[in-house]
RNA sequence: GGGCUCGUAGCUUAGCCUGGUUGGAGCGCUCGGCUGAUAACCGAGAGGUCUGGAGUUCAAAUCUCCGCGGGCCCA
């Protein structure tokens, strides 16, 4: 009875993979992979939540793959290895997408749709394609919980972030400011940066140069804007504390007057000029000036001086910069920390207030050319130009968005920046220059976190304000909320439910309500190490869970949920919520451009996980290169993974089982002790530890694309090209032989070891092999590769010189084959002896390999000599290494020129064999016609014949009848002409 | 505009950290060979200004600086 089922030649890997997928699921072989590492060590792994309201496109499965991988390898290490999926649900995405289908832009037309509603359609459209999501996950062979996944619009979620909250708000570190964001003044909206990437336009807009006036005669400070309608914001004028500065005398109208400006930038005054004094930028500092307009009030501080600053350049302008904090980035952080005041004369539709009655209701764009004109009529404005610069326009509606300082709540990150630094040293990067470069620098520099969002679908901010007395209070729990509320709690904790519930202030007994505002959607996935157990709620889980051992997700994740992550675990928990990060590269489009819908350019994942299958997928990105550089998607390559290393991997285990088939060889009664087994078996199991071993070092390192090369190397070098081939004649041995049993265990004991190291990597195909050569042939064994161990190296099967030794035969191969091309002697032809001329040391080595050089050389003998041999005129030369020369004796003798006709012939009729498709065990009857060399040879060599061709019989002749049954052909061999007739 | 990163044969890439034999492979191409597991394999060959330039050095693909191009993040 055999023990092994035969197996189909060429597989179809995509219907295989279905086939596993069930098996899997009928078996939950993934829930048992996990469970039955219970009690073990455990690893924690966070998933990054995705959010399902856009396809999964090729950069997601790359990082589920990477994900995957890494899991599987922990698992099957003895890792318990829980795995929770989570979705990310809220945020401004979401909201666009639903405003596109309702066919509105602002917040006007929201709130007049109604909210309620609004957040309903956001919360169904957020799982709209869910179901593509979870089936690419399974698809590719993710393995991952997502019967329970956490989802942060969840009540329990938004609970733990409102509890996390409480705690930074107790610690003092929510605090109300104002932000500069762009802002579109059409739809009433700010945009993300990502909505702002997208919206660039060239354009052209008036640059003016200023003259603000000093409180001393006729003496300016020349300043330069392209932005005319931020003038009636001005708060203060710029300069670099370390550049030089320099008064002029120039001619105005009808009198001189003096200007200040940067001495670099002379070039910008249309008269002439003479230079009265030089000054560096901190000389400056503290200057007054004259009010340019008197309209707007001025909050909070000092305003009209000048002040340093080290953003102000050089290279366009004067060097003189105005300074407008509601409508700048920049100049609101200096005003900030200049402690200067503020002002916002322009309201939330981008026109002018009533604190500007000229020019009250007016948009402000609009305003520049009226704004220009005044200040040419009160003579102080010195030119305007015409400049051209790319400008970030609305990508809903077009319209020039506003820089636009907005009442916002922050976190104070800044306050634990040397916490975020300590932190970040525990953390190992994945490329390491990450820690310190890119995210280092990142917190080095780090802001407030402006946390709120004057939006709709989100977590609401939990903060209620007193109307009467403004006390601030922060809510951390649903039963805080219930035990606070004047009226009855919605069971929802979404806007527009939660804004209906009001306090009453413990100080003054006035209405307390919650600002409008939700929270920015990256700190709801920044708690996901707390938020998705419901901690503190509930304590087992996170307290089991944290901190994570690993994460992973792409490269633009840095400044993302990498960082929020940090930022949260670091301000409640002080500590770093995960301990390894590796960070991934981008996939590329086949011309090397990165993949957007925009360029069209990106590839439909499910038409390759349909043709190549999955396997060929991962191997694919597990090979390209480093996981963090960026990577090529090319149907080619991944076609080509499949050719080259599944169908190499899959024709090592075809080979194995056809001739187990035939054998019927039973892997559990032959036990072949490693010393009695033959220096080839040796040599590949001494190869197959030695892999493990790098295997293992490589995961290690998150250097995953050397693992997955060295084993694609092992299984096409040494697995099937060396050791397979060299072996194929053992397995063809008919009757019961020790040396055989040697091959088919070795060969097994490869296979089966070589599934369990490159299943965390290609799961599905080495999954079937397991089934199909452990499972279905042992009983007592685990059900599945993926709840097996992880091969660890076994050192005592390691042999490094036998190794070496094997690598220098083979370069003596190569030297060999040299010769014989150089000579012009195929290598069908056999040749007396090959003289090896070498150190001891290696003779000593290629010795115990004698039998593989004679073989593959096709020489009679192997000698070796010192270097004191004289080769004769016969002998072919060529170099090996430095000390190492091969000299192969090309002299022809009769019984030699027989053995290569014999030789010759058995190859003509294996091809003939092979035409007729027999099977490898079928017999046949051979006739041939020839001249009598032939004869002769044939005569000498019947038995070789016979054996190596499996014939019962070898005559001289024409067969008499023809049919079906025979298969006649002519042949040329040299130049004689044989006919050769093969009966089946 | 700034920061980080990548750029090696037609394509995919090793080598770069720690400078030093004629810069290795694979795919594709040409020629020859081999073939009863393999759309495989073996040998020879063509194909490289190692993105451009400058510098350091006895010596640079490798170290430094400045460009160019791709990518990411931020403005």
């Amino acid at each position: 009875m055999a023990y092994f089922r035969s197996e189909t030649q060429r597989p179809d890997f995509v219907k295989l993979e279905e086939e596993i997928l069930e098996l899997w699921d009928s078996e939950d072989t993934f829930e048992r992979s996990v469970n039955q590492r219970k009690g073990g060590k455990k690893f924690v792994f966070i998933e990054g939540p995705p959010t399902a309201n856009g396809l999964p496109h090729p950069g997601h499965i790359l990082t589920r793959v990477v994900k995957d991988l890494v899991l599987r390898y922990r698992t099957m290490q003895g890792y318990y290895v829980e795995r929770k999926a989570g979705w990310d649900t809220h945020g401004l995405p979401v909201e666009i997408e639903v405003e596109k289908n309702l066919r509105i832009n602002t917040k006007g037309e929201i709130e007049n749709y109604g909210i309620e509603k609004f957040n309903k359609k956001c919360k169904d459209s957020v799982f709209r394609y869910e179901k593509e999501w979870v089936n690419a996950t399974k698809r590719v062979g993710f393995w991952i919980d997502m019967d329970s996944p956490y989802i942060t619009f969840d009540n329990k979620y938004i609970e733990s972030v409102w509890w996390s909250l409480k705690e930074i708000w107790k610690k003092g570190l929510l605090y109300k400011g104002h932000k500069v964001v762009p802002y579109c003044p059409r739809c009433e909206t700010t945009l993300s940066s990502h909505e702002v990437a997208q919206g660039y336009r060239d354009v052209e807009d008036p640059s003016i140069y200023v003259k603000f006036k000093l409180k001393q005669p006729d003496t300016y400070l020349l300043a330069w804007t392209t932005t005319p309608w931020t003038l009636l914001g001005n708060i203060a004028l710029a300069v670099h504390p370390e550049n030089r500065y320099v008064k002029v005398r120039v001619k105005a109208r009808t009198k001189e007057e003096d200007l200040i400006l940067a001495e670099s930038r002379l070039d910008v005054l249309e008269s002439e000029y003479e230079i009265i004094e030089g000054y560096t930028g901190s000389d400056l500092a503290d200057l007054e000036y004259e009010r340019l307009f008197d309209f707007a009030t001025i909050e909070g501080g000092d305003s009209q001086k000048v002040v340093t600053a080290d953003f102000v350049t050089l290279e366009e302008g004067t060097g003189v910069v105005h300074i407008a904090p509601a409508f700048g980035e920049d100049d609101y952080g200096l005003c900030r920390d200049k402690k200067l005041g503020f002002s916002q004369p322009v309201n939330a539709e981008g026109r002018f207030t009533s604190e500007v009655p000229p020019l009250e209701g007016m948009f402000v764009k609009d305003a520049d050319r009226p704004i220009i004109e005044m200040l040419d009529q009160r003579g102080i404005l010195y030119k305007e130009e015409r400049y051209s610069h790319s400008y970030p326009f609305c990508w809903r509606c077009g319209s020039p968005l506003l820089y636009y300082a907005r009442e916002s709540w922050f976190i104070a990150m800044k306050s634990l920046r040397d916490n975020l630094i300590a932190n970040n040293e525990k953390i190992n990067w994945y490329p390491a220059y990450l820690k310190h470069g890119r995210f280092g620098n990142f917190i080095d520099n780090i802001e407030d976190w402006a946390l709120s969002r004057e939006r709709f679908w989100g977590t609401p901010l939990n903060i209620w304000i007193c109307a009467n007395c403004g006390k601030e209070f922060c809510v951390g729990s649903v039963k805080e909320l219930k035990a606070r509320a004047k009226n009855s709690v919605s069971s929802d904790l979404h806007r527009p439910y939660i804004d209906d519930v009001v306090f009453e202030c413990d100080d003054c007994g006035g209405e307390m309500r919650r600002v409008d505002d939700v929270i920015d959607c990256w700190y709801d996935s920044g708690a996901a190490p707390f938020a998705q157990w419901h901690y503190p709620f509930e304590k087992d889980a996170f307290e089991r869970n944290f901190p994570a051992d690993f994460i992973t997700e792409a490269i633009d994740q840095t400044r993302g949920w990498f960082y929020s992550l940090l930022a949260i675990s670091t301000t409640i928990f002080d500590t770093a919520p995960y301990l390894n990060v590796l960070s991934l590269g981008h996939i590329l489009d086949e011309k090397g451009v990165k993949m957007s819908k925009s360029k069209g350019n990106v590839v439909d994942i499910t038409s390759t996980l349909d043709k190549e299958g999955a396997d060929a997928l991962r191997w694919y990105f597990f090979t390209a290169g480093p996981l963090s550089d960026d990577v090529r998607f090319t149907e080619k390559g991944i076609l080509e993974k499949q050719k080259k290393f599944l169908n190499t991997l899959w024709n090592s285990y075809f080979f194995f089982v056809t001739y187990a088939v035939i054998d019927e060889f039973n892997p559990n009664e032959k036990k072949i002790p490693m010393e009695k087994r033959n220096a080839m078996d040796r040599w590949i199991i001494s190869r197959l530890n030695t892999l493990t071993k790098e295997v293992i070092d490589s995961i290690e390192r998150f250097e995953i694309h050397v693992a997955a090369r060295k084993m694609e190397e092992f299984v096409i070098n040494d697995l099937s090209n060396w050791y397979i081939r060299r072996s194929r004649r053992r397995f063809w041995i008919v009757e019961a032989d020790f040396d055989k049993d040697s091959a088919y265990i070795t060969l097994f004991e490869v296979l089966v070891s070589l599934c369990k190291l490159l299943a965390p990597f290609v799961p599905f195909v080495t999954e079937h092999i397991y089934q199909k050569l452990v499972r279905g042939v042992s009983d007592d064994v685990l059900e599945s590769v993926h709840l097996c161990d992880y091969p660890s190296p076994e050192e005592s099967f390691i042999d490094t010189e036998l190794e070496d030794s094997m690598a220098l035969t083979s370069k003596l191969v190569e030297a060999g084959r040299r010769a014989r091309a150089d000579a012009g002697i195929k290598i069908r032809q056999p040749l007396k002896e090959v003289v090896v001329v070498c150190s001891d040391k290696k003779r000593k080595n290629v010795e115990r390999l004698v039998g593989v050089l004679k073989d593959e050389l096709n020489v009679n003998e192997v000698r070796f000599e010192d270097d004191a041999f004289v080769a004769a005129d016969a002998y072919k030369q060529v170099e090996v290494d430095d000390d190492t020369a091969l000299f192969l004796d090309t002299y022809l003798d009769k019984g030699l020129i027989e053995e290569g006709l014999v030789r010759d012939l058995v190859r003509r009729l294996q091809g003939m064999r092979k035409d007729l498709d027999l099977e490898y065990t079928a017999k046949i009857r051979i006739m041939y016609e020839g001249d009598a060399e032939v004869k002769e040879a044939i005569d000498r060599f019947s038995d070789y014949i016979r054996t190596e061709t499996l014939a019962e019989s070898i005559e001289e002749g024409k067969p008499s009848e023809s049919g079906d049954k025979i298969y006649e052909k002519d042949w040329k061999i040299g130049k004689k002409e044989v006919h050769l007739a093969i009966k089946q």
